[in-house]
DNA sequence: CCTAGTGTCTTGCTTTTTGCAAGTTACTAT
DNA sequence: ATAGTAACTTGCAAAAAGCAAGACACTAGG
């Protein structure tokens, strides 16, 4: 069963350098999109695999999830092991580099509860 | 000259309830895209007018700043003046509510510039 | 052996968004 | 009258998002 990275490569929009020397523009090539946060924040939760993201309030649609786990992982933000081979199935784990963008997760996490009354972060704190 | 409201009457994803009680959810459903940040960086660089904006390295498309500043005001984190009458003319000024968002930016251009050799931040340290 | 259930994807398709490039407007300057 | 300017709008093609169903390779139970 091949991976979708066939149906749209679409991240040709940072395969080749960068379109800005703003690091805040780089990090937004990787991060800038809907999803991509959320799935790290399932990481950081300790969610590893795909029935615990599809299970997360948002509902993420199961090809956004797959396309964003191949993704993170070839930005080396998560890694993933085998957990079982037949059939064969993948757990995620977050990497160092995926870690350090607790920071940004809990700038936006402490504006979006401020923001929108009724939310609630669920990070463990440090 | 009317404003582009009526072509992509967009924020429908917000528009009727958050979804999710998470507020790094609800943070995205306003800043996850690609150039929602960066019109807020040039904000806090102290941008403020059309030209400013797409003077930027990035080189924002016109029709997406256009939309992009509609949505910001929409969403309170910015204001806008005119400045001049003829022909009107709006110059852009961060909120109260969007420089809460400084934080998101710092955290996020760290990970950035140690992520992204070569890549610097140009923000002015509180 | 057959059927149902499961978890992890893929696929087909429609809708939405992105973004290119050119055009429009209402002025000012010469 | 013409050219230039700033701030957009517009038409269109391409890309991405996302719905819903399907495929696969197993396991469990009768």
């Amino acid at each position: 069963m091949k991976s979708n990275v066939a149906r749209n490569a679409s991240s040709t929009k940072s395969k080749r350098g960068l379109r800005s020397p703003c690091p805040v523009a780089a990090a937004l090539d990787v991060l800038g999109d809907r999803w991509t946060l959320l799935v790290l924040r399932d990481l950081f939760w300790g969610k590893s695999r795909y029935g615990e993201f599809t299970a997360s309030p948002e509902g993420i649609p199961t090809n956004i999830l797959a396309d964003r786990l191949v993704r993170l992982e070839e930005c080396g933000l998560l890694s993933s092991t085998p957990y079982q081979d037949n059939p064969p199935r993948l757990e995620y784990k977050i990497t160092k580099k995926g870690r350090e963008l607790l920071p940004t997760l809990l700038a936006l996490a402490k504006w979006g509860e401020k923001h929108f009354p009724g939310t609630k972060a669920h990070f463990k704190a440090p």
